[in-house]
DNA sequence: CAGTGAGCGAGCTTCCGCTTGACTT
């Protein structure tokens, strides 16, 4: 009997199948080896020596492998082909070692989980990768050290049990940063000025709603361009132009757009999608995710990889030739490529593992809404491009005066379906730009008179940009190749846990601790700080993979300036002061005070401003502003869960125990 | 269903990435 070792029991259960009564395979559930928690665990002056040690969670599992893997002629370490998966099986091979010298311990690697990609790996198996586990390992130690030394720091100038970290602070940052640009941001005032036309062909006298949904009216909506309209007065003087002015089509052009597919599902795509569609949490994304993985449904849901297995292609071709027809296939099979440059290919996409298996019955409705959603893109993603043909009128305003305008309308009307078949409630409709309805546009032809109806100029005001949600943050730290697939939900939570950033319907925002934590960080470790930092870091391990650099000497050049900016910081930076906002209230018990929102480990809570020289305390109670649905008496509040998540109560807890996780209407928006 | 903050200085907090499961508001 040979043993096998895998990360996943999912992934252990599939090769067994693959494998016969020949073969154990066993999961060592992530990592079994990792620094200690309690310490640095690096020792600099010994060359950056790790202490890595067993992980106390994986105790039964590290007793299992040495048991089983005596009882085992060769031992095959089939982890991930990546840098976690290698330090995985040198660990493993490390534990196995340690009290017996084994025969054989063969390493073993596959891009997909076949049986013939399993097969084909064991009759060619290699050694670990020891430049390949030196780049975890120098991922690791920097990690650590970053981690280990910038956190204690905060504890000492800011607050107790704060945390920074590679990941973590630059996440904030992204976030800070963003609030800031929004609170410098001025709106400007801009117009856009739309004319109604009509062919002469036919006669409109009135815009009547009939007339307005008629395709056949020949009225559509021109927009004025190549012309900044900024304010009323210069609106007035246009509008007033334009309503004396002769009108007559200049230009005419007419094209096909394709629109191809999207790539299948990565981790983050994934997440994004459950966002935008089911307005789901990046948590809850994963977690159904997670089920119909281990249902066999989906391959594995934590990955950044374009990658398909042939033979899913393959079907996925069949499928769509045997169900659409042969128009919604293309000639041949779509691959897709990665833009991030960090990506490590360790897994497919995310994709059905039976495209033809509808998803009929799949037990929850998490799982299945996913499931469907998956699936339509991943079939999508094989199957024709959609075709639009687009049309662009150009409309010439003239007078006797040697001022004229240009205004324009455009459209596009879905011609062939192709994938969009699978999405079909993302047709792009056919609109003219306007604001009193929406027009097909007409078959007109160039010089071809026509007659105004209607000059509407419409204010409008230039917006800041969008704060983050969970979605477009995992966007952009994906973008920025900092974190990786199984750790995008995580960081979302450690963010919050530490009272760094607060979710407001789904937007985030930063505290004042947030802003008191970036700005520490960001004065005295711009570097460390900086977004190019990780992509920096990934260059370097690529290089310790392929042995052009020294794990060590890497860490080194890391660690002479970082420590003394530390060292400097530790002795001379100033303690940092956590800003409070007013409540314009004086303090009831003091009467000197004035009342303040602080935020301490539990959240929210209202103090007095000459604390510690007064000690009173209030609850801080947020109000949605609706009744309690339940006891119609007592008020919905804002709670929060010990993991620090937002939910809604009733303020007269615990005598009404009614809670929900979702904020109830107010009376008046029903 | 009470606690939080500062500073005192007993002993403690903290990183990222790999994995699953046990709980729930």
């Amino acid at each position: 009997m040979d043993l096998v070792v895998v990360e996943s029991p999912t992934k252990a259960k599939t090769l067994s199948r693959f494998l016969g009564k020949d073969f154990e395979v066993m999961a060592t559930m992530g990592h079994i080896k990792d620094l200690p928690k309690s310490k640095l665990g690096v020792d600099i002056k010994n060359n950056f020596k790790p202490d890595y040690v067993p992980v106390a969670k994986r105790e039964d599992v590290i007793e299992n492998l040495k048991l089983k893997s005596k009882k085992s002629k060769v031992v095959y370490l089939a982890s991930d082909p990546d840098r976690e998966g290698e330090a995985i099986a040198q660990h493993v091979k490390e534990i196995l070692t340690v009290d017996r010298s084994l025969s054989t311990v063969h390493r073993i690697t596959f891009h997909e989980i076949t049986k013939e990609a399993v097969e084909e790996a064991i009759t060619n198996p290699r050694d670990i990768d020891k430049n390949l586990v030196d780049a975890q390992t120098g991922r690791r130690v920097l990690d650590r050290l970053v981690g280990y030394e910038l956190s204690p720091l905060l504890w000492k100038k800011v607050r107790r049990g704060l945390s920074a970290g590679r990941v973590q602070s630059v996440t904030l940052r992204l976030i800070v940063e963003k609030e800031r640009e929004i609170e410098a941001f001025k709106t400007e005032e801009f117009w856009e000025v739309f004319a109604t036309v009509h062919r002469l062909l036919f006669t409109v006298k009135q815009l009547t709603p009939e007339v307005k949904s008629a395709n056949t009216s020949g009225v559509f909506v021109v927009e004025l361009i190549k012309q900044e309209v900024k304010n009323k007065k210069q609106a007035d003087e246009i509008v007033a132009e334009l309503k004396k002015s002769n009108y007559k089509v200049s230009d005419v052009k007419k094209r096909e757009v394709t629109k191809s597919s999207y790539p299948p599902f990565t981790t983050s795509t994934m997440s994004q999608a459950g966002a935008r569609i089911f307005g789901w949490s990046a948590k809850r994304t994963m977690r159904a995710a997670q089920e119909l993985y281990e249902e066999g449904l989906i391959t594995y849901h934590r990955t950044d990889s374009f990658n398909i297995s042939q033979a899913a292609i393959v079907k996925a071709r069949e499928f769509i030739k045997k169900t659409y027809g042969e128009r919604y296939l293309p000639e041949s099979p779509k691959y897709y490529k990665t833009t991030s440059k960090v990506v490590q290919e360790a897994h497919e996409a995310v994709r059905p593992v039976d495209a033809g298996n509808s998803g009929q019955g799949i037990g929850n409705s998490d799982g299945q809404k996913l499931y469907d959603l998956i699936r339509r893109r991943f079939l999508a993603c094989q199957m024709s491009s959609a075709i639009y043909s687009e049309i662009v009128i150009d409309v010439d305003a003239y007078t006797l005066l040697p001022t004229r305008y240009t205004l324009r309308a455009s459209g596009q009307t879905l011609v062939f379906d192709g994938w969009r078949k699978l999405f079909p409630g993302f047709t792009r409709e056919v609109k003219s730009a306007n604001t009193s309805g929406v027009f097909l546009l007409p078959e007109v032809k160039v010089n071809e008179p026509l007659q105004l109806i209607e000059v509407n100029p419409v204010q409008k005001f230039t917006e800041p940009p969008p704060r983050f949600n969970e979605a477009s943050l995992i966007k952009m730290l994906e973008k920025l190749g900092i974190g990786r697939p199984s750790t995008y939900a995580p960081i979302i939570s450690t963010i919050q846990i530490r009272n760094y950033v607060e979710q407001d319907e789904g937007i985030f925002k930063p505290t004042p601790i947030g802003f008191a934590v970036n700005d520490f960080l960001v004065k005295n470790f711009p570097e460390e700080l900086e977004y190019q930092f990780t992509a920096q870091m990934e260059g370097d391990l690529d290089n310790i993979a392929t042995g052009e650099k020294k794990w060590v000497e890497t860490i080194k050049k890391f660690w002479g300036p970082f420590s003394k900016k530390v060292k400097i910081v530790t002795k001379e930076g100033k303690r940092v002061k956590i800003e409070t906002e007013k409540l314009g209230r004086k303090c009831p018990e003091c009467k000197g005070g004035e009342l303040v929102i602080r935020i301490g480990r539990f959240g929210k809570f209202i103090s007095c401003s000459i604390f510690p020289d007064c000690k009173h305390t209030e609850k801080y109670l947020e109000k949605t502003g609706a009744k309690c649905p339940e006891c119609k008496d007592g008020d919905v509040i804002v709670k929060r869960s010990g993991r620090n998540r937002k939910f809604f109560g009733c303020s007269r807890y615990p005598d009404c125990k009614w809670a929900s996780w979702r904020k109830p209407l107010t009376d008046n928006k029903i």
